[in-house]
RNA sequence: CGCGGGAUAGAGCAGUGGUAGCUCGUCAGGCUCAUAACCUGAAGGUCGUUGGUUCGAAUCCAACUCCCGCAACCA
């Protein structure tokens, strides 16, 4: 059994920069990696993220900036990567749609569809709305004159273009019973599990779905093999991304994805498809149809296993409780938020202070209260507390030989908890009982009072090196979360160095 | 009767039949090694409403009320 783990995030589309929802996104995604590579090994764990850029949408914007479609994209995706910096996003691979790397495999997706008897062709006539990408129907159209024409989209509120063009349909229904089935069998793979119901709602209505356009109005996108009139559904094009940077459809995963040529080595010899794939997807909650009805579609029609699991990531929504909209202006910018607090407080309040698969609003006092409380407060100060107690008594610390065997077994109880519900991908709970263990150490060193005057050296000792032997502990679980802290805090406690490892925050400061 | 999620302490959430919990916040006491931190304790909830099933309901059933999402930017 492949001892390899592959996580990928959604693709995001890019005729945006990154809104905080796609933060908690990759967040989640890097602290289950990170989690993952202290486990299994920097070999043996794949992160994957990157941008969606082909689509009208794309397209349209570039063109209204009056630029070229690859000069925009190419813009956006810088956008991004730095983004992945701020925000110490450590992924593998950074994949883009629009690179050529990703022409022949997501033809080769194409093929094997046709193959199957999956691809049929259709004549479309309709009313176009650009927004959704979509033919709409009568009921979803408004404004329209007496000849029932010259409309608008509902939903977008734009004028709708008349469109008389023969696409290509992917025979999606022909695996409904078998999704359905998938499904029931594997209840464990959608977390959380109440949004099972929605997704066997999708399932049981799921149609066959166009995939293709005409090259006439669009022409950003991947030939349609044996076809030069038509591209790719954006959608069909981009899916096909989370195997296809594994080596799918070509002889090796592409080099270019990369951030060098020696993770490519790294991650890439000595290992196969089957390796990786299946493998973890995460996604929000507006993606379950994409990502657990279409996707799982399409690779089926390709052979492919299903997704191993699929996290559905909540919705963060603004401090009254409803959704961010740019249009209402209540939106979080991450940019801002990292400029105020800095990244690990960011980091820390989406993973700790937010449920992992609800829906919860995002607090500003609510991150500085959780950062105050249970790092600078909990974590940090009982680090201060032992180095200096150990450097002002000048006893010994980091002995692991000298650590008690009850309490070894206590730490060791928490240890195995905690790698528990990382396994689960729980990771709000998990942060919670990295706290608890914090609090644990300050309850121990409160009990044993090693600054007390009746204190022999040698139960000073003791008690500090329980007490490092906990932080230890603390900081290697801490660590998927909050990376560069922890990284500080084991150079202290090896180096005995007092310091504040995390300064107070204020809210708006 | 479109579909789905939700309503539990000031806030954010756990809790799917057996004495209401967690984190943050608030208040009081203690300690003083430490980042005015830490430790202990307390206050605060008729678990949306009404009815039903049950020895027993936050939990199961029915009806109702309210909020949110399924529509744009968008995970």
């Amino acid at each position: 059994m492949s001892n390899k783990f592959y996580l990928t995030t959604t693709l995001p589309y890019v005729n945006a920069l990154p809104h905080i929802g796609h933060t908690s996104e990759f967040i989640k995604a890097d602290v289950i990696t990170r989690y993952k590579r202290s486990v299994l090994g920097k070999e043996n764990v794949w992160f994957n993220v990157g941008t969606d850029e082909h689509g009208l949408k794309n397209y349209q914007k570039a063109r209204d900036l009056g630029k070229e479609p690859r000069e925009y994209v190419d813009e956006l995706a810088a956008g991004w990567k730095e983004f992945c910096e701020l925000y110490r996003i450590n992924y593998d691979t950074f994949y883009r749609t629009s690179a050529s790397y990703h022409v022949k495999p997501a033809q080769e997706f194409w093929k094997r569809s046709v193959a199957k008897g999956d691809v049929y062709k259709k004549e479309y006539k309709g009313w176009y709305c650009v927004g959704c990408e979509e033919f709409k129907t009568e009921k979803e159209i408004i404004e329209s004159d007496e000849k029932g024409e010259n409309g608008k989209c509902a939903i977008h509120k734009k004028d709708l273009v008349w469109t008389e063009e023969e696409n290509y349909f992917f025979r999606l229904s022909k695996y409904r019973d078998e999704l359905l089935k998938w499904i029931e069998e594997n209840p464990d793979v959608l977390k959380p599990a109440k949004a099972k119901t929605e997704l066997v709602n999708w399932l049981s209505e799921m149609e066959d779905i166009s995939i293709s356009r005409s090259k006439e109005n669009l022409g950003w996108g991947i030939d349609v093999p044996g076809d030069d009139t038509q591209v790719m559904y954006v959608w069909f094009d981009a899916l096909t991304n989370y195997v296809n940077v594994l080596g799918f459809g070509q002889e090796f995963p592409p080099k270019e994805a990369f951030k060098n040529e020696e993770d490519w080595r790294l991650k890439t010899q000595n290992s196969k498809l089957e390796d990786w794939w299946p493998g973890v997807q995460i996604f929000g909650v507006d993606n379950l149809r994409f990502q657990c009805a279409i996707w799982q579609g399409i690779l089926l029609t390709a052979d492919l296993p299903q997704t191993k699991k699929l996290l559905r990531n909540g919705f963060i929504l603004a401090s009254d409780g409803t959704k961010m909209s740019k249009t209402v202006g209540n939106t979080v910018s991450p940019f801002d938020q990292e400029e105020k607090y800095g990244a690990e407080a960011v980091r820390f309040y989406l993973v700790a202070g937010i449920p992992t698969y609800s829906d919860s609003p995002y607090k500003e006092d609510d991150l500085v209260n959780i950062y105050n409380s249970h790092l600078a407060n909990n974590f940090g100060n009982l680090l201060n507390r032992v180095i200096h107690l150990a450097n002002t008594k000048e006893v010994k610390l980091n002995d692991e030989d000298l650590v008690e065997n009850d309490f070894k077994e206590k730490i060791l109880g928490y240890e195995s908890r905690l790698k528990g519900l990382y396994e689960e991908y729980d990771l709000q709970e998990a942060a919670n009982l990295v706290n608890e263990l914090a609090t644990f150490g300050n309850e121990y060193i409160t009990e044993n009072e090693p600054w007390a005057k009746d204190k022999t050296n040698e139960e000073i000792e003791l008690t500090l090196n329980n007490l490092s032997y906990l932080l230890k502990t603390v900081i290697e679980l801490y660590a998927p979360i909050i990376p560069d802290s922890c990284e500080r805090a084991a150079k202290m406690l090896e180096k005995r160095e007092k310091g504040v490892l995390f300064e107070k925050k204020e809210v708006g400061k």
